[in-house]
DNA sequence: TCAATATGAATGAACG
DNA sequence: CGTTCATTCATATTGA
């Protein structure tokens, strides 16, 4: 096969074992439970962490493979600038139907092409709702300070942040907890 | 995201490891009309479109068929990269010696905005005449050795590509204009 | 029908 | 932060 030994960083990923394309290994490629967790972190209202919060989900989180704080900082800071991203373009060619065609009233499903766009399909709700979490200004809104803080230390959890998706994890929960201060 | 992503477009996701998977995505697939139109404007010297141009873009192109603004974007996005990434393996020679040694960056300056490119047309030629390399030899077939030929009246932009007539122009023949300001 | 290729889409990493 | 670059993944397309 490929020569191997271009092991740049030592970095790989081990997620998909059998993935065919000779999947080189230069960049973070975070396992899928990184992910969820970082998601879950991120749909809890964390945005911008900070150093120390980073260090700790870093550190939980490699438990699941090898990750480094830069990874977690840059993963919340690409989540955060795309979802608005998408925001702001799908915004406006939201109906583009203007023009053209379209005669006939039987059409639809286009209508609701693009309202789903932007919700989740699967996954519903399962995390937590037991507090503003939506941030999501589109605009220059800067007044998502109402960051939550990750605090392991904390003896008070407000709501620790497990894993609730009825899924099978077999392996620590991660041990962060947000709690508002 | 890895297991179940969100993409924009609202469907498809992308499946990490396991072969491959039945989710069947759909996604754009622009027509002859709209590519035609892509590449004119890439041609003549559009590389990273701003948000709003992408917008009109998208809704001019709209006219020919179904076509979102991330899909204008991921065009250009894709365009660009892969012309370079052509190029950087096909340039090992020519580049020789001396003088600056462009780490890949050397030519893009102007991206930003067209306005750059427009308004420093010295300094772009400069550039390209230190560097054949870098805008020319687009294989995209047809006749655009030009592409960057940016003319010397400046106060006189008419090299966009098709018609300056104005600001206004609906439907039929697509009407875009690069908007250099 | 399948391999190779072109290209749409996604995202980690960085830049200004 | 918003934007851009590089690389990878997935799928539509094409040729044999």
């Amino acid at each position: 096969m490929e020569d191997n030994s271009i092991n740049m960083s030592g970095f790989c990923m081990r997620s998909s074992g059998s993935s065919s394309s000779g999947t080189k290994c230069g960049r973070w490629n975070p396992t899928t439970e990184q992910v969820k967790h970082l998601t879950q972190l991120f749909r809890a209202g964390l945005r911008t962490p900070s150093t120390d919060q980073i260090q700790k989900i870093s550190n939980q989180l490699s438990f699941y493979g090898k990750i480094e704080s830069k990874n977690v900082f840059y993963w919340f800071q690409n989540h955060k600038a795309r979802e608005r991203q998408k925001r702001r373009k799908v915004s406006f060619d939201d109906d583009k139907d203007v023009i053209v065609h379209r005669r006939d009233n039987s059409v639809h499903a286009s209508t609701q092409n693009l309202v789903e766009m932007y919700s989740e399909p699967n996954r519903v709700i399962e995390t937590l709702e037991l507090f503003p979490l939506n941030s999501f200004g589109d605009s220059e809104s800067e007044s998502e300070k109402l960051s939550m803080r990750v605090n392991e230390s904390r003896e008070n959890p407000i709501f620790a942040y497990t894993c609730t998706m009825g899924e099978q994890m077999e392996h620590p929960p991660l041990d962060l907890r947000l709690s508002f201060v």
